[in-house]
DNA sequence: CAGTATCCCATATGATACTG
DNA sequence: CAGTATCATATGGGATACTG
């Protein structure tokens, strides 16, 4: 099934009409999304903060996935007009609704991985 | 970051160590693993009625898919010795602890959709 | 500091045909 | 019926260099 547009930002053709799941996996499933918004959970970061963070993420990667995420409305991007520029990322309201499932994904890896 | 082995079933080395959030999330994001999971938390399915309700599934997939969950121990695959062949598969135990996930990524998922 | 821009490759997924 | 095999393509992700 092929994508209806160029970004992987989720809209209603992305999903299959049987069930919500595949849309929350899209939502916090790619391959730095997770050790982002486990970071987010705790709290608001600088982009240097999590990129240094975050082992073996390359910035474009980091980038990409936060500019998803904002995209998806699950995190907020705070810029600062400062020198030297200072931008912060915090969960939305959104985001902050998803907590309680980070929390239930983390148990559930950590009791049942080798 | 490139994988050490040539599958996508889950060890240890391809986990971050700060949680469990990225195991849980690589056993159940596949392509068509919810699609999968969602059907087989309702009960047994054999091969043919699973690939008949996933729409656009290639049989190609659908096994890949099969395979990587029962590897990762969260499905059964009972074959019986009877000609024609039949198949079935089902949720392990381990694969039934997830229900409650399921559930969870689903509400969230319907509720946020655009 | 917080990003972009290119280039490149591995992997995931798809299309199609075939089979025990 | 329940798969394999083969080939082709799309996408995700990495390395590296550059910049407002």
């Amino acid at each position: 099934m092929r994508k209806e547009n160029s970004t992987n930002t989720l809209n209603k053709q992305h999903l299959e009409k049987d069930c919500g799941m595949s849309y929350t996996l899209t939502a916090i499933g790619g391959r730095w999304k997770p050790a982002i918004l486990w970071r987010l959970a705790r709290g608001k970061m600088r982009y240097s903060e999590l990129r240094d963070s975050i082992a073996n993420v390359t910035e474009r990667m980091l980038v990409l996935q936060l500019r998803e995420m904002e995209k998806d409305g699950l995190i907020n991007r705070i810029v600062y007009a400062e020198v030297p520029p200072r931008v912060e990322y915090e969960l939305s309201a959104k985001g902050n609704s998803l907590k309680p499932i980070l929390e239930s994904l983390s148990d559930w890896g950590d009791k049942n991985r080798i």
